[in-house]
DNA sequence: CTGCCACCCTAACGAGCGTTAGTTAGGGGG
DNA sequence: CCCCCTAACTAACGCTCGTTAGGGTGGCAG
């Protein structure tokens, strides 16, 4: 990773710490000896901890919208099908995820460790997001494209298991993004796929 | 929750907060005060916050296990098929989330915050806990009950997908712990379901 | 040469951390 | 009545926390 500004330094090692360590498991002066510093020297770069959080999660949740907004507008659901608009979404969550998985991790785990407000605005952000996936998921539904599931729980399901890459994936890993991705969108695709179960 | 002893009185409340705002994010004297004591107090019933942490931990991994073997014991495999057996998993699965939420997302969650040999230990009962989840899969991959699917990123994303459930579920949502059981099993089998995608 | 600006320093603040030590109050059994 | 046990207390330890204040240095623009 070049650095251009020693601010995006600073975020770049506090996304790793955040990641191993968490939020609170994290001190300012960690922070700082990971870019070679003072931990009061910070502060010239820095308004708090709580602001490089922020700055942090802001980001990563502005990516994970615009991947959507790109993969909805490119595969234009409307002509393509639910199946098609719901592997879009997927993939471009996992895309997002293996890009950054530090920043994703932490957006994913550490935004409750964010003040209310912004916690409350991170919150409505989230559920919006998934709106997504249950819009997709209860059009397929309505079609007859997928089977009768839960839409709300289907997406919940989708959506955890996708977060989950946080926990595992490791760029150095076995799979590829593009493996990963192509592993998840058919699982994602056949869990909705209409059909009796063979048990 | 009608508690016997202190010590269980004090791991109750350590759950909640340590699901709440994370271990490192609770203190000795939040835990104390949400038992009505001193913090100091607290020693003379834990040896150290570790030690409660630990405690949490290892009797939920212990009930995780438990209710495998019980899933696996009663399903019985080799009669009842690859199916059958992975929907019991994840039955047993959710049943254990779904009963205690707090205790089971700090497992998820929180054992980063355990020391080295502690962490170690559990990353190995956990990696033989995911191989009963690989093993189901790709068991009906080889018969052909199920799609030929990657057992690891399948066990992977159903697994993460289960764990996701600390993340949304509240005893007081729309849907019962039995209902949520329906719906994922439904999903996971769907998942690894045979048969060619409509997309 | 001067002035500024980005950058980093040391020192310190008050608060809180996990934990130890020593003590006290109350109650049941010999 | 005394003894010990349980369960709690207060006080304090050394350390770390996030953050502020104020000062210094080096390079670039005027």
């Amino acid at each position: 990773m070049v650095e251009t500004t020693r601010r995006q330094a600073i975020e770049d090692a506090a996304s790793t710490l955040f990641h191993e360590h968490g939020y609170s498991g994290t001190s300012v002066r960690d922070i700082a000896r990971a870019v070679d510093i003072q931990g009061a020297s910070l502060y010239a770069h820095v308004t708090s901890k709580q602001d490089v959080l922020w700055s942090i999660v802001e980001h990563t949740a502005d990516r994970f919208e615009t991947a959507a907004d790109d993969a909805e507008a490119l595969d234009r659901t409307l002509v393509n099908g639910p199946g098609a608009h719901l592997v879009a979404l997927v993939r471009a969550h996992v895309e997002v995820v293996t890009d950054d998985i530090e920043r994703a991790s932490v957006f994913v785990h550490e935004w409750r460790s964010l003040d209310r407000i912004r916690r409350d605005s991170m919150a409505r952000r989230r559920d919006a997001y998934e709106s997504r996936f249950r819009w997709a998921i209860s059009n397929g539904v309505e079609t007859g494209a997928f089977a009768p599931v839960d839409p709300v729980a289907t997406a919940a399901f989708i959506l955890t298991a996708l977060n989950g890459l946080v926990a595992w994936y490791r760029p150095s890993g076995r799979l590829s993004p593009s493996a990963i991705a192509d592993r998840y969108a058919d699982l994602a695709l056949r869990a909705v796929q209409p059909g009796d179960l063979r048990s």
